[in-house]
DNA sequence: CTAACTTTGTGAAGTATTTCACAAGCCACC
DNA sequence: GGTGGCTTGTGAAATACTTCACAAAGTTAG
């Protein structure tokens, strides 16, 4: 998140930000900001506070983000398509390699960009290209299932959509989203009236 | 996520469920599962665990999902077609009760089975409809006027998927799903090749 | 060069969350 | 009805996270 501000004020040409302004974007405190950059270094000037550009760099380096990575979505509905399409991802340097689904109607036909794959070919695929990211949009039906292949073919890294806990060896990292269950969130809020601050 | 596979058990048949059950179904500690529900009360019977079929029902309730929540769709992109798509919503009580977009092309015609309608008459349909839950799916340069304008109207909860920071006041929940975000999460911690536990 | 002012980096204090561990309760079987 | 085997609920301990507060270091103005 301090990254997505820091290239805003990058843009705007601005040459540093103290830890108060970056808190007050990010909607932190500025101790907060200072104790999670000194976690990966020493990156300010005191008095001055962070050189904006600088420190983008220093960010986009430790997240790994100086480098292409290749990514498969599987599952070509409505969430696939809005993931391909959307422009942030190459933008930040996630290239979409392929599309994979099992509909026969949908398969070998132009997809945005690209040509929906089968999902016969995605271990083999996967297992070429050497792509570590998965994208799961598919019925959790069959989450489980998929991403055991995907493990399988040596994806490191999996982003799913599929409403269904599923689970994977330890060094394959995995993100799981969930909108009911993030509407649901929402629903305990109004019923019990938390005084809940809105910032997130 | 303890009302999902609490639901799943249900739906088998099993009468009881040990907070070790729960705890691995859904990655977690067994201490945990009991922390947590003791929150909200005691449900469980020492020796034998938790009635699946009774502690679904105290969970629906404190979740708030014994009504219907009437929810707006902002945004008639990809990311709103696949959440308006997405047949998990009504069948959790989420009614989805209008789209609205800004672009005349789409503007009353159909989409799925709704219309979309003008975000001109936004606030006042909300007004009359009195819907407390939007969800948020148009890009982020217009998200926080959009936001604003919905909290004027009275929404109370926000589910967002623009990638942008928003603020809310406290009175009003706001949830945040940024894509993007999740995968620089990823490529994280792949560079770091931390030995992150999957379960998520 | 000095003095006044800013802002970082970071131990220490304060909160919050998670885990431990065990008494108390419940069931089943004899 | 008593005994043994489970499992909850929960204080206490351990761990994690956030906030405080201030010395150190840099900047600006005169």
């Amino acid at each position: 998140m301090y990254l997505r501000y820091l290239e805003d004020l990058d843009t705007k040409g601005q040459q540093t930000a103290s830890s108060d302004e970056l808190a007050h974007l990010c909607g932190t405190t500025s101790a907060q900001v200072r104790k999670d950059l000194s976690f990966f270094g020493s990156f300010g000037k005191r008095g001055l506070g962070y050189p904006v550009h600088e420190l983008t760099a220093h960010l986009r380096e430790i997240l790994g983000l100086e480098r292409e990575w290749k990514v498969v979505i599987v599952g070509a509905g409505k969430i696939g398509a809005a993931l391909a399409n959307y422009r942030g991802f190459r933008q930040r340097g996630f290239k979409i390699v392929g599309v994979y689904d099992n509909d026969p109607n949908k398969i070998g036909k132009p997809w945005g960009e690209a040509i929906v794959h089968d999902m016969a070919d995605l271990a083999s695929d996967i297992r070429r290209e050497e792509a570590p990211i998965a994208v799961l949009a598919i019925p959790s039906d069959d989450a489980q299932a998929v991403v055991n292949e995907l493990v399988g073919a040596g994806v490191r890294a999996i982003l799913s959509f599929a409403p269904a806990q599923i689970t994977v060896p330890p060094h394959v990292s995995l993100k799981s989203v969930n909108m009911a269950i993030e509407l649901e969130g929402l629903s305990f809020a109004l019923t019990n009236a938390l005084p809940s601050q809105g910032v997130a």
